[in-house]
Formats: structure tokens, C-alpha cells, sequence
DNA sequence: TTGTACGCGTTATCAA
DNA sequence: TTGATAACGCGTACAA
């Protein structure tokens, strides 16, 4: 099985080799008798084009990197992840790239900025998380990289973002809970630090001060997403004995950690507590009871980061986004009126 | 910013390319001195190689493919997925590699199987899944591409493969519901088509016959892996009016289902209902209540199909394994003693 | 120990 | 419409 490269292509089929890589890239000025000589033994000998010798040449790799900082594994596996890389995935095969990841030990930062991206092998980035961006930023913007954020960040105005409407999500679900007639709605939340985290709560105090109520801040809960906050976090109200008849969570794992302490102490859900998450995991109809919760478009987030980043390479579509996509309740068995 | 390349530094360091290219791949053979004023300029103005450029050098990519079949978002994003490729890329990280995607409709099975992967831009494969196998094996030998299976497979046996011994964790499952005094032992089970399937149910009947008890073969449901299978299958027993005190569910997304219609019922799990799950997803032990099941090494097995991949590209370890990783069974809040 | 020259497989320029 | 020929940036015999 000998190697074949363009230029075996081209003597087989009778033309020199510019010929064979203006058929391969559909340039004109090509004779149709040429063109279909090259085409038959193109498609006879199964050849490929090199595309690392493509990359060299057209200095483009047709890869985007993904810059995402190491979770830990149980925080990487739970759904949210798998679906927006999902997106990308399935945005970048219809176009014709290739994805990279690198990660980056949030906690371990000596890496030095030089190592963390592949400039020779990656067209563009998408910045995952919010923690790894001011690491990294100064470099990607001295070799005028193109860069997308994965997350709403009023700092870097400069840079495109994609994100859901946080605020909105917030407030879509504490409304719920004060239609429904809750007054003493705790929020169990997560990373202050992050706009994400700060635009849910606004919505979540917006929502009380349209409805004329007002927040029991003793009722407001920091910790991190994860299911053993929201465990944690049920106990400690309930040993603290404080009163409340609703539970907003941030993430649908802390609202499924919150509902096995709940259910454990054999509280009825919704009878006396009602819960809503946020993000709409697929595993999310299959809580007990099923969850009502923020669906947030995770997938598309993906899609719509690949695609902005793509039209930017491809020279489409060149202006600065700031993508808000919309969340929405979906309303299932968790929560109910207050009896 | 002038672009750099190797020809630059070499001229800055008053050296020849030969020279800060010997630096750069650690060779043997450079003066103190000359690699000194190499290293630094390198360093002076941050000089990165051109990856491309070394592939096609070095006809190696450093990447390792990755072919998996695209199943519905859902299925890949309740956790097995991304721990699997979360331990490929910290292995690959670690070994200085990255990874790349390729999807295969699994319905849609036209793509030309030369479009199926990249030879040029990867060093070797990792099958995902058993249905792209035929599709593609065939290719791959013919190219004599490295290859690792990433589940047992006996009719491929020429190559190697990572894979949990199934039949094991089968065996375990059963037999700890069988001590607690369980005799109707339902199994839910998916895919027998598939080998792991197929070991799993072997590992249930022989934990049978070693306990002298006979499978009631009106207890065992085929479906696939999710949670609607789990919540219909259960439906359906009950529907039936079949007798059963214990559940054997071939995955944790299945039990999942299984315990929400054991819920919505009123069962009380596990003083009527006892259950046990397979794979210990990270969000089973916050299931109503925590899952009973069978830990496999998911993340593990990742890393060990990237480094057998990657021994054999390395030239370090070039024989074929068959690794069978040992799962064990985590016992939680769903299983109990028959009543 | 160093440097020259060529090869890797493409694309792109420019003359024919 | 075609075909030399020169990049692209690096690795590496081979000669010095």
C-alpha cells in the first residue's frame, strides 16, 4: 500500500498537481476533461488530501479550541457539560471543524499562559468558564485571536458571548413560587463571584419587590453547585428551625441534593415545601417528585457558541454578539400551592 | 509582531536551524553555550513551534481519535459519557496528547466510511461503541491504524480493549440481593445485542444457579438504557401483577425510572421493593432513596484506553490486552432484607 | 558540535 | 486552462 499524495494523483491523471488541488478546492479553471480525470482516480485510489499539510499551507487547522478550567469529576459528569459540548460538537461537524479542549487547574495556576493554547494548531477559542478568562485573556487578545465567551461577562464587552437570560431565570421561578403563594421562599445559590450567580438572584429579589414582598435574608444560602450543598444546606435550615414553604435552587443539583433531605425527613413535596431548580438536566423528570425547574437551552448554547465563532473565522458575520437566550419554567411535580 | 519561526531564532542566536531545533526536541549533542543562547531568545520572545509544521515533519499528530456513535443528547449526557472522556483527556494531557471526536449516525449509515476519519490528523483510534465497530474496522486495518476498543469484544479479539467485567458486576448485583433473602429478583435489562449485555445477564443467572435458585424468565424485560425504560418496565410488572421483591436494573439511568414509579406507587423501597442499579453514576447516591448499585471505573477506563493507545503509538508496549476492570458493588439505601 | 540541503504534502503566484 | 516553482515551518540525514 504505497503512500499516495497529490502528486501521484496528478500523474495518474495525467495533469500536474495544481490542477488536481484546484478539482480538490472547486476552483475554477479547471477543463471538465481534467476535472473528471482527476475526480475517477481521486475516487479509485480512496485518496485523501494530507490536511496537515493543508493547515501548513493555508495556515488554518479548522479546530476550535475549548478552554475550560478542571472541575471535579462528579461537577464535569452531571449532564450540563456533556450537552453544551453536544452542541458544539454537532455545530462543528456541519461545518467542518474539529474541537479541541484544554483544561486548566483552576487551583494550580502556574501553568504558563504560553502552554495553555495551541496558537499553530487551533483557528479560535471558547472561553468555558468564567475563572479561567483573566489568566488568559492578555495573551489571546495580543495575537488577536478570536475568542467567544460561554458566559454573559459585562467586563470584556469586547469579546462575543453567549449566555441564557440569568435574570430571567430567576425571576421566572420565584414568580412561580409567589403565584402559587409562598412567601418565606429560600434560595439556595452558589458562586457569587460569577454574574451568572448574581443575575439569578437579582431576578429572585426582583420577583419579591414586584409582588410587595420582601426577601428574608436569613433565608438566602451560599455554598456551590452540587448536590451535598443542597443536602447541607436543607439541614441546616431545618436546624436552625427556620421557616420556609419554598425552596428556589440554582442548579437542579443542589435541588436534587435539597429533595433527598427533604425526602428523608419524610417533608411532602409539595405538600409542605416546594421546590424549583434550575437548568432542566435530562435527569431532572426523573427526580422524586419530578422536578419543576428553569429549562435553560444548554445544546444551543453550544451550537450558537460554535457558530458564532465560526462565523467570525469564515469572515461571515465579523460583529461583536452578546447572545441572551431564554430560559422558561417547566412546571412538574415539585411544586404546588401553599395549603 | 512579526510572525517567528524557527529561522528567526536560529538567527537571533546566531546558530543554524539545526541547532534550535536539536534544543527544542531535546537532543544530544549541543553546546552548553549554543543551547543556552537558544533557550533564552526562545524565551525572550516567547517562541512556540509550529505544531502543524512538526506533524508534518514527523508524520505524528499527537492526536488520538475518538469514533463514537451519536445517540440522542439525553444518553450521552447522564455522566458516563464525560467520565469516560474525562479520564481520556487527563491521560492525554499528561502524555501530550489531545483528542478528536468523530460521530457516527448510527441510523444514517451512508457517510462514506473514508469520510469517517481523519488519517492524516490522528495517530490512532478509540471505538466507543460496538455499533460503529463493522462500519469501520475494516478501513482502519487495511491503513493499519492502532485501534482500542473501548468494550469487550470477543469476535475482534486482534485488538485490544478496555472494558469492566460485566459479568462480574453482574454476578455481584444478584448475589447481594439473593443474601438479603430476595427470591423474585426482576432484571431490567438493555441491548442484548451488545456483549456487556450479554455478561451482565450471565452474571445474574449464574449467581442463580450457584444459590439453587431458578430465574422466573417471566421476570426479565428487555428495553434500553434510560430512565422512561426503568419507569415503563416497572409499570408494566406491576400491571401484570407480578410478583417480585427485588429489581436488578442493568444501569443506574434505568433504576432511576424504576424508582420513580416504585415512588409514585407508594413501594416502599426498600422495605417492599429492594433495588440495585449498575455503573454509580455520580448522582446516584442522591436518588430517593441513594441507590444500591454497582460501581464500575468509568473515569478509569478512559485512562486506560488512552495509555494503551498511547503505549502502542510509543512504541513502549506494543501487545495486544484485553483489560477487564473490576467493578464492585456500593451498597446504599435501596436494597434491604425481604420482609 | 554545527550547518547545509532536502523532504513532508499542500496551496498560491505567475508566466506560459 | 495549465504547470513550474515558491512558500508554509519544521525535522533530519549527511557532510563538514
Amino acid at each position: 500500500m504505497e503512500k499516495l499524495n497529490i502528486d501521484k494523483i496528478a500523474r495518474l491523471s495525467l495533469v500536474s498537481k495544481s490542477v488536481v488541488s484546484r478539482v480538490l478546492n472547486d476552483h475554477p479553471n479547471v477543463s471538465d476533461a481534467a476535472r473528471s480525470r482527476v475526480m475517477s482516480t481521486i475516487k479509485k485510489y480512496g485518496y485523501k488530501p494530507n490536511s496537515t499539510a493543508q493547515n501548513l499551507a493555508t495556515n488554518r487547522s479548522h479546530v476550535l479550541g475549548v478552554l475550560t478550567d478542571r472541575r471535579p469529576n462528579n461537577e464535569m459528569s452531571n449532564g450540563y457539560w456533556s450537552l453544551f459540548n453536544l452542541g458544539l460538537f454537532d455545530k462543528c461537524r456541519k461545518e467542518g471543524y474539529f474541537t479541541r479542549f484544554t483544561f486548566v487547574d483552576a487551583g494550580n495556576l502556574n501553568q504558563s499562559n504560553h502552554t495553555l493554547f495551541d496558537e499553530s494548531g487551533t483557528d479560535g477559542f471558547i472561553l468555558h468558564t468564567p475563572e479561567v478568562i483573566n489568566l488568559i485573556i492578555d495573551d489571546l487578545k495580543r495575537k488577536e485571536f478570536p475568542v467567544v465567551f460561554k458566559h454573559q461577562n459585562s467586563e470584556y464587552s469586547e469579546y462575543s458571548s453567549v449566555d441564557i437570560n440569568n435574570y430571567l431565570g430567576g425571576y421566572l421561578a420565584t414568580s412561580h413560587l409567589i403565584e402559587l403563594g409562598h412567601k418565606k421562599i429560600s434560595i439556595l445559590w452558589a458562586v457569587p463571584e460569577v454574574e451568572e450567580a448574581r443575575e439569578r438572584m437579582r431576578g429572585y429579589r426582583q420577583a419579591h419587590s414586584d409582588n410587595g414582598l420582601k426577601v428574608d435574608e436569613s433565608l438566602i444560602i451560599t455554598g456551590h453547585y452540587s448536590q451535598e450543598f443542597g443536602y447541607e444546606a436543607v439541614r441546616k435550615l431545618n436546624k436552625l428551625n427556620k421557616q420556609f414553604s419554598a425552596l428556589f435552587c440554582t442548579s437542579d443539583t443542589i435541588a436534587m441534593g435539597a429533595l433527598l433531605a427533604l425526602n428523608e425527613e419524610g417533608v411532602d413535596i409539595p405538600g409542605e415545601v416546594s421546590v424549583v431548580g434550575f437548568d432542566d438536566l435530562p435527569s431532572s423528570g426523573f427526580t422524586f417528585p419530578p422536578l419543576t425547574t428553569i429549562h435553560q437551552p444548554i445544546y444551543e448554547k453550544g451550537v450558537r457558541a460554535a457558530e458564532i465563532l465560526i462565523n467570525q473565522l469564515e469572515k461571515r458575520d465579523t460583529k461583536i454578539v452578546h447572545d441572551l437566550l431564554e430560559p422558561h419554567l417547566v412546571i412538574r411535580k415539585s411544586t404546588g400551592p401553599v395549603l
